[in-house]
DNA sequence: GTGAAAGCGCTAACAC
DNA sequence: GTGTTAGCGCTTTCAC
């Protein structure tokens, strides 16, 4: 069964395609007999508007590239989960890309996305870009037109919307918190210091130990990196 | 900065459009020079075809509809990874969504998609489906000309490809193994009695009993459902 | 070696 | 109330 088009509509009922489309859009220059028939053939036969054609002439796609640095993280599953689910429900697909942490692959998706496949992206940055600090592709697409927005591992340097959290904060009220139920011995515990994030949580954790009045302790400290915990990772 | 199209660079050389569209696909008809100076003003300023217009004129849009019922799961979250992995490298985008067990979602998905935005589905069934037994919106799309490609959580009374894990050996041999092992009292868990994919784990691990001579045991059975360990989720 | 024109499916301005 | 036409960006057949 082939998919079904204005053209073969128009046919079925010997009007033009102008008629047809604006039959199906309910325009009010069409009677509404006319209306009446075409929409419920249309219906019956499952007619959808072609989503390429529609892209192309309105010169937007109702789509969002998103890219995460990877999906095997509860926290980046769930972000996607919201991002899935706000978009939809305000009628926006998603096109969803894996950096692998890789600066190289995070250029490639924007690289092929940006020929007109989406509106705009969301995204957080993959490790290796933030480590290197190389953000051009980021510029580049926000000087081509394609609104970016950043979250959680964001380059600040850059000028578009960003959504955080309060990494500082976090860890520094996470510390009182636990001072307050009594506790003595703090320890911080991350898998991303050499990250601005871990970073910031770090300072918070110090400064919350120093606002308690507890004392810093070197041996509280552990560093999990990438290169100790992937071993244990299938490739 | 605007994008460039095809009409631009003709106009920026004062060609017309189809010699454009030919140095740029290095046709044989074009002469070097032009070719030359085509291409390199092209990729100077970043000229790409764009997607829609190709994807219109071409009939196939080159991305994949993948349906996933979950990512909040280590389990799909991989697979998603792989999916996505092939579907790049083959010059495939993949857009993403998510049923979230439910089998009006799913089919509010598939009918979302259904109008040319992508070129084939890859889905693992909602839960919901799997117990509705209600496989129309399958059915439909496929009779409509769009393939689908299932795993895991699949329907076997659906005529399409399905890739899939062999739960009952898989779960037959691990008795095997751990009785090999000399373990004695070997336990059932579950979170997916109800599926099709738990009920042949279980055959499986009753099977592998009897197999290697060990006694059925009600009490070495747990069957976890949703609605138990959902409370532990956060909304 | 280059260009004109039709067509992919759709919308919208403008006839009639 | 309905139809014609141009155009979105691109490819391709057919002229020249």
């Amino acid at each position: 069964m082939k998919k079904l088009t204005i053209k073969d509509i128009a046919k079925e009922f010997n009007v033009s395609i102008s008629t047809v489309s604006k039959a199906l859009n309910d325009s009010y220059e069409i009677s509404q007999a006319t209306k009446d028939k075409i929409q419920k053939y249309a219906k019956e036969n499952n007619y959808k508007p072609n989503f390429n054609a529609l892209s192309l002439k309105n010169r937007s796609t109702k789509t969002i590239g998103v890219i995460m640095p990877t999906m095997l993280n509860y926290f980046f599953a769930q972000v996607f989960k919201g991002i899935e689910d706000a978009a939809n429900k305000n009628g926006y697909k998603v096109i969803t890309c894996i950096s692998n942490q890789s600066h190289n692959k995070e250029a490639e998706i924007i690289e092929m996305l940006s020929n007109g496949s989406i509106d705009g992206f969301i995204l957080s940055m993959a490790k290796e870009t933030e480590l290197k600090n190389d953000f051009k592709h980021f510029n580049e697409t926000i000087e081509n037109g394609t609104p970016i927005v950043m979250f959680d591992r964001v380059a600040h340097s850059i000028d578009c919307d960003k959504v955080i959290a309060d990494d500082y904060n976090g860890a520094l009220n996470t510390v009182e918190f636990l001072h307050k139920k009594g506790h003595k011995k703090i320890a911080f515990i991350s898998t991303m210091s050499d990250l601005q994030i871990g970073k910031q949580r770090f300072l918070g954790y110090k400064k919350g130990l120093e606002n308690v009045g507890l004392p810093f302790n070197d041996d509280l400290v552990v560093n999990i990196l990438e290169k100790d915990y992937k071993k244990y990772e299938k490739k």
